[in-house]
RNA sequence: GCCAGAGUAGCUCAGCGGUAGAGCAGGGGACUCAUAAGCCCUUGGUCGGGGGUUCGAUUCCCUCCUCUGGCACCA
């Protein structure tokens, strides 16, 4: 089977991460223990984007060197995944020697290809965006507006890398593999915008203006444009990549290509139009283009988070008090992949509350103590009827909505069988069967909520790896679970289960009380 | 302005040609193994407005309104 690459946008360390950016990490790391789970090599490949001015500037504010800033910085961010049970496989980060080769590397193989092109432009550049600013810029009174920060007259050689020469091809690509951009309206969107795409891309930044970025190999006096760096990070840091001449890919191209996970605001013109055109124009054939899966952004009260409004949710102080299962739970079932949501602390509250601790931790409790009061915890196995087909139906309904990165139907499904499990308990009535000594009955009762329950963490996992290790410790079973144990009869005849623990202890708020 | 997304129960959303669905919240009930959890029943919507196609539209088409995003314009 291809081994599974997956990759997270890298975060730019100009400030501290919010919860967009630990949405991201957790929507991939699902989607990276989901794949492992179904037996996959894995690869997940997140980071950090260290270069630029606005870094730079940053820094000189702050009174310390850039790398020194940023190692800050980047430390905050690798505290948070590893809080949250984010667990990557390769770090990205855009200030290593390794990536400086790779982009090197790239930048002179465009150049050896004829890709990039020197030439004068004079004009107002804007530091904040870090890019020249055109007529078409300038605000009805004749300036430009605030949005551009400060604005300089600058003349200056750059270099620029053809991009409206692969106009064509990239139409005819997105035409011929749709599939490339996950959900489809980001597909039309990205079309719309590669028709009308004109003019070329300057790469380039003379170091008189900027000295914190990745040299020119071909020209010393420049360093590499932001998004050009950032992105070969994909490469530079993807398994098997070595940078060396005449180097051995065959790895490398093993696991290429990737699948990057973005947010809706780097797909124009970044990922979606950029960064094709550069892997086709060193070489990378159709089918070596990577797909683009893009996610929506939650929002606070319908409204954009953002720093000047004051409403940036901190994942970190939000694990702190809730613990990572609530935040992971809450941040993929509580939105559509692909799809903006509204974030509130309340219905993260409810849904941790409502399906974790009442339905499914209870379910795993009642189960427990229902098997050690009537039968000391231990079970007779039973291979027919009961809950054995709904398992299974709902495994079967899991795997689907987990491959097409719907996480939040995949859980759907999990929660489905706990639902039909907790229905199960009012059906049969275990302790009406333990009263009326109908041992057979019971037994059988028993056996199909603990099978149930492993079975069920196995697909709460790639979410809650914590909590599904936690309801298997209870049941008693130890060792690794794969989606192919996830069929009847796991635990053996005679099966000593464990004691029973919360597993989820209830969040209690003021309002509950 | 152009392109796209969204407008469905108090809230968050699913459905997308055949007389409206889920979860949560609200109301009622029976039970007791359990984290006062779980289970059963239930209140609640003229599916943004208006046209059209159709035997029939929330679902398709047109138009308008509102919100969101991208791109553009701003003489």
């Amino acid at each position: 089977m291809k081994p599974f690459f997956i990759t997270t946008a890298i975060d730019y360390t100009n400030g501290a991460p919010h919860i967009g950016h630990a949405y991201e990490k957790v929507l991939t790391d699902v989607i990276a223990r989901y794949q492992r789970l179904a037996g996959r090599d894995v690869f997940f490949l997140t980071g950090v984007d260290q270069h630029g001015q606005k870094v730079q500037q940053s820094a000189e504010k702050a009174g310390i060197a850039p790398q020194e800033y940023v190692d800050q910085i980047t430390a905050k961010f690798r505290a948070l995944w590893q809080k949250l049970g984010v667990d990557y496989d390769g770090w990205a980060a855009t200030t290593e020697a390794s990536h400086k080769a790779c982009v090197q590397t790239i930048l002179q193989r465009l150049h050896d290809e004829g890709q990039l092109y020197k030439a004068k432009q004079s004009g107002y550049y804007s530091v904040r965006q870090e890019q020249f600013l055109t007529e078409k810029e300038r605000g009805p009174d004749g300036n430009f507006g605030p949005e551009w920060g400060e604005v300089i007259l600058v003349e200056e050689e750059n270099w620029w890398f053809k991009l409206a020469e692969h106009k064509q091809w990239l139409l005819d690509l997105l035409d011929r593999r749709p599939e490339l951009v996950v959900p489809s309206f980001r597909l039309a969107e990205l079309r719309n915008a590669v028709a009308k795409l004109e003019g070329d891309l300057c790469i380039s930044r003379p170091k008189s203006r900027l000295t914190w970025g990745i040299e020119l190999p071909f020209d010393r006096d420049f360093v590499t444009y932001v998004w050009f760096d950032a992105l070969v990070n994909y490469i530079s840091f993807a398994p098997g990549y070595d940078a060396a001449a005449g180097a051995d890919l065959t790895e490398f191209k093993r696991w290429w290509p990737a699948v990057h996970v973005i947010g809706k605001d780097i797909l124009v013109p970044a990922h979606g139009v950029y960064w094709p055109i550069m892997l086709k124009a060193i070489g990378f054939s159709d089918d070596e283009i990577p797909q683009l899966l893009v996610h929506g952004w939650w929002n606070i009260s319908g409204e954009k988070m953002s720093k000047s409004l004051g409403n940036v949710i901190d994942p970190d102080v939000l694990a702190d008090k809730y613990g990572a299962a609530a935040v992971r739970y809450y941040l993929v079932a509580d939105i559509t992949t692909g799809k903006d949501a509204d974030f509130s602390e309340e219905r993260l509250i409810q849904r941790y509350n409502v399906d974790l601790a009442n339905s499914i931790g209870n379910l795993l409790n009642r189960t427990l103590n229902m098997a050690a009061k009537y039968r000391n915890g231990v079970l007779k196995q039973s291979l027919e009827g009961g809950l054995k087909e709904r398992a299974e139906f709902f495994v079967q309904a899991y795997a689907p909505a987990m491959e097409e990165f719907q996480i939040n139907a995949a859980l759907e499904k999990a929660l489905g069988l706990a639902v039909e499990a907790n229905q199960f308990v009012e059906q049969t009535k275990p302790w009406a069967l333990a009263k009326a000594g109908d041992d057979a009955a019971l037994d059988a009762a028993l056996y199909h909520l603990a099978e149930t329950l492993r079975i069920l963490a196995i697909l709460l996992s790639p979410v809650l790896p914590q909590a599904a290790r936690g309801i298997w410790d209870q049941l008693g079973v130890s060792g690794e679970f794969r989606l192919a144990d996830a069929t009847w009869g796991g635990l053996p005849d005679g099966h000593q289960l464990g004691k029973p623990v919360p597993l989820f202890p209830r969040i209690e708020t003021p309002a509950s009380e």
